[in-house]
DNA sequence: ATAATCACCTGCTCGC
DNA sequence: TGCGAGCAGGTGATTA
């Protein structure tokens, strides 16, 4: 579900509510998500204050304690902040009981996403150390794109969602992003120009950063962490599009499958 | 090293 | 109305 704006909405909705304050509980109901929920997470964090909310990536981090919690949301999962009272539901899989009366609670269909428990430098951790830059970031530019896409044959769209070299675009950005710099997302990657990079480098940061400003894409069940869902989608040139017109040029847009990935292009604006 | 596919899981929509 | 097929916002592991 969540691409970076997604968990950027996410971590500035619940950061207010739980930054600065201690962790009374920790309630694991399902632990078999993407991977076990560490049976000792709880010994770990309770009694313990939440110093920060961060993000990378898509990753959020809670540094708690000797440690940091490390959370993804999957594909399906969200994070909100309820009352003690609201009893829990259907696929809510993990509370973090914050002093203060509030709770951040997981919910999570699918299972893809994860709670576990670092310890040390996290920016070592087997998830996290091969990550490339962020997108909103100074160290990610044209230059890079060119420069790691060199001898790449396979297709722009999937080097763009490789977050090896950029952490952050999923599968809505990265259409949007190649629609606004006019380029094919079926274009091998090691054949495109530096002056290409340049636009789809600013075109990445500009959609992942209009999407932020608008609190993400709610395409079905996505809530950040006030539970409202977010604007985006409204503002989606091509994905989610397929057959319609293409808003620039009134030609239908093509929809075709990359890598098993639906993936939406107008055949005239993009080169 | 790169590229493609598989796997993890539930829920929803579509066509028959 | 029921049922199987296919698809969904991610990504690590596996396979060529």
């Amino acid at each position: 579900m969540p691409e970076l704006p997604e968990v950027e909405t996410t971590r500035a909705g619940i950061a207010p509510w739980c930054e600065g304050r201690r962790v009374e509980q920790l309630i694991v109901r399902e632990s078999r998500l993407r991977w076990l929920v560490p049976d000792d997470l709880p010994q770990h964090v309770e009694g313990q204050r939440i110093e920060s909310v961060s993000r990378r990536g898509k990753y959020l981090l809670f540094r708690v304690g000797a440690g940091t919690i490390l959370v993804h949301l999957g594909m399906s999962g969200s994070l909100r902040v309820v009352t003690p009272e609201e009893p829990p539901s259907f696929h809510d899989h993990v509370d973090l009981v914050c002093e203060g009366g509030h709770v951040l609670r997981f919910n999570d269909p699918r299972r893809f996403g994860c709670w576990l428990w670092l310890e040390g430098d996290v920016s070592k951790h087997k998830l996290l150390r091969n990550m490339g830059p962020e997108p909103l970031s100074d160290a990610f530019d044209g230059a890079l794109l060119f420069n790691k896409s060199r001898g790449r044959r396979g297709p722009v769209k999937n080097f763009i969602m490789d977050g090896k070299i950029v952490v952050g675009a999923g599968n809505i950005y990265a259409n949007e992003a190649l629609f606004a710099a006019g380029i094919r997302p079926d274009r091998a990657a090691g054949r495109i120009s530096r002056e290409r990079y340049d636009r789809l480098a600013a075109e990445i940061r500009a959609v992942l950063a209009a999407a932020i400003t608008q609190g993400g894409t709610t395409l079905r069940d996505f809530v950040g962490g006030d539970g409202k869902p977010g604007y985006f989608r409204q503002e989606l040139q091509v994905y989610g599009r397929g057959g319609q017109p293409c808003r620039r040029c009134k030609r239908p847009l093509k929809e075709v499958r990359i890598s098993q990935r639906s993936t939406v292009f107008c055949v005239a604006c993009q080169r």
